[in-house]
DNA sequence: TATTTGACCAAGA
DNA sequence: ATCTTGGCCAAAT
């Protein structure tokens, strides 16, 4: 059962629309919260791939970042939407990451 | 209740 | 550009 925290978390990843991507850093401004590493968390206890994307949660640098099960499979999911990644890194990050900012 | 863990981030060397 | 360090916060143990 997840937490009103994780909901949120969820909640944002699945505006993230199909080949864009955004940064745990964003999620947690979004919320109103300073800890980017418990965004990660949540995702790290997400069981439902499909219903969450949370491939399209990248770092804020634009590295892939990590993946609960296994890398390859996120960085093929990104693939797969458009998203390139080289070397652990996104292609085009700047134009393909939301901040919530200035836009 | 206290400690440890982690899919991070920013700044410094 | 890469590597190290300290800091952040919710969840799990």
């Amino acid at each position: 059962m997840p937490t009103a925290f994780q909901e949120k978390v969820y909640s944002l990843t699945r505006q993230v629309p199909k080949g864009r991507v955004t940064t745990y850093a964003a999620l947690a401004h979004a919320i109103g919260h300073s800890g980017y590493r418990s965004i990660g968390q949540a995702l790290t206890r997400n069981p439902d791939i499909p219903t969450t994307p949370c491939h399209r949660v990248v770092n804020s640098d634009g590295r892939v970042g990590g993946y609960a099960h296994d890398v390859q499979k996120k960085i093929q999911l990104l693939r797969s939407e458009g998203v390139l990644v080289e070397n652990g890194k996104i292609v085009d990050f700047e134009k393909k990451v939301i901040r919530n900012r200035h836009n």
